[in-house]
DNA sequence: CGCGCCCATACCCGTGCGGTATCGCTGCGG
DNA sequence: CCGCAGCGATACCGCACGGGTATGGGCGCG
């Protein structure tokens, strides 16, 4: 198994230039790595200089990637995604009390709650089951927790999650709804379409956050749990189209009404590819025998 | 996107631990890296601090992985394989003449010649073809220069190869055949069962070399490629089973004989998931069409 | 035209990596 | 039973390199 090459570029390096990268400023990349600019720019010249090809264009004013620097900095990530993995997957499969040696499961917070409820009854009644470690997370934050090995295994929603690069088992389907403040003209309709939702007067839609934890601009509240998002509702300030397991814990003042041209949620179960895990396959056996 | 967490494994130590996990010996391990064994041990010692749990059990005599070690053993590499793929493709994808714009095939010399030859025959007669670089490597090779981002596709037999993690499209399947020396007994047959090529006297089975490039132990002679092969089997020396193609460059002296409970090879053609490289898909469209 | 933003260069300092020497343990052979 | 040899750990040292501060230089903008 001799033979592995000589590295050239070393992780703190491509660390350094991915910041940069995502920045596309020095001064900035540098704060955010906690260190002072001029070292920066000098570990990613040094970087290029390894790489033998300019990564970056730099005027005095701008800085924006070349074709090789985008081309790094999709595949840096992942490297240093893997690197990640490498380390979180050792810690928790040490023994106690440095990791917990159980698995870890991630899922949006507030959503396909009495799904993971029934799946962690189901594996906790099953012989030679394991502690699972749930963690909450935002949005669109599964897929990174799973890439870099912080959790096992995640509950997420394609497409609007994205699965590339993982194992997935489809648990279930389900139709979406509109949450209607009660009292709202539509909210006495049997069901809707799209095109019925489409701007509402004095129900503008929410604003998410977006992964980067900043929201978007607009007239909408800004919200970021599923709980202030019903209230937001109640409040008559928005209406949202949500899946349909929202219905089982509604409070007063809002109604669900089916929206039949919405496209289908599918809630799956994914997991890293190669995951040698057992106790990852009995858990995914599980779900799947739900 | 911020809120990448900090590091604590440097991708230099990892290299360190992988290669004394594989040699379980850290005077061979620090001499395979170049350096002394001291400050192996030390930065060894060093990354199970960081992590918090021991890698290895040593005893005076031997030194062997934990349940942690294996862990990191196995996502260590991937990581380190995920960095230097980093580095290759962003090579490649630097423009010339440091890299090659074009695109990298492996596929294990002596195998699929005419399949090759066929699919580049097939792509440079399309518009916008790149250049092709064409690697040829031992068995079982080709996975590990894909991953590693040496080159961009390559072709490879499962189940023989391992395609885990690889996007696979199978360009053909074929039968297997035995290559018998010329006026042997089993010669004249239409057709063989591999128990009839079972211990055959004074034809033992040829020893090919390992992954590391060692041979195994045995009567056969050292082999390692396919003209040497047929070449032993026309002087009388040994036997083989081999797929169809081989048959379209025979020499006088060896006689190919149909084995019909021989497991069907497949020839694939592999490439990294998430590739976004126009000329990788063009390539896999042009090789699927043949 | 000058100011200010921002990346590069110059220079210095301290940490940490790697090297040599040596110790301590252990299994083995005489 | 003792001595030797193999191997990993420890001790110590020197230097290279990573990171800091100060400053230069180019270029938009008012």
């Amino acid at each position: 198994m001799g033979a592995r090459s000589v590295p050239v570029v070393e992780s703190r390096e491509l660390r350094y230039f991915v910041a940069v990268a995502e920045e596309l400023h020095f001064s900035r990349a540098a704060e955010r790595l906690g260190m002072a600019q001029p070292p920066l720019s000098r570990a990613v010249a040094q970087l290029e200089r390894r790489l033998g090809t300019p990564l970056l264009e730099r005027s005095s004013r701008s800085v924006a990637l070349t074709e090789a620097g985008a081309v790094l900095l999709r595949e840096g990530r992942a490297a240093l995604d893997a690197l990640e993995a490498a380390e979180h997957r050792t810690r928790r499969a040490a023994p106690a009390p440095t990791g917990t040696p159980g698995i870890a499961i991630a899922t949006k917070a507030g959503a396909s709650d009495e799904l993971l409820a029934k799946l962690l009854d189901a594996h906790a009644a099953e012989p030679g089951a394991v502690p699972v470690e749930v963690v909450l997370c935002g949005p669109g934050q599964q897929a990174r927790l799973l890439r870099t090995g912080r959790v096992d295994v995640a509950l997420l929603h394609p497409p609007i999650d994205d699965v590339e690069g993982f194992d997935v088992e489809a648990l279930r389907t389900e139709g979406q709804v509109a949450l209607l403040p009660a009292g709202h003209p539509l909210s006495t309709r049997t069901s809707l379409r799209l095109a019925d939702l489409e701007d509402l007067p004095g129900l503008p839609p929410p604003r998410y956050p977006r992964v980067d934890g900043t929201y978007p601009e607009g007239p909408g509240s800004e919200v970021h749990d599923h709980a202030q998002l019903v209230q937001l509702v109640s409040l008559g300030r928005t209406a949202v189209v949500v899946p349909e397991v929202a219905r089982s814990h509604l409070r007063g003042g809002v109604t669900a009404v089916p929206v039949v041209d919405a496209p289908e949620v599918t809630t799956v179960i994914a997991w890293p590819p190669h995951s040698r895990s057992l106790a990852v396959a009995r858990l995914v056996g599980t779900a799947t025998r739900l």
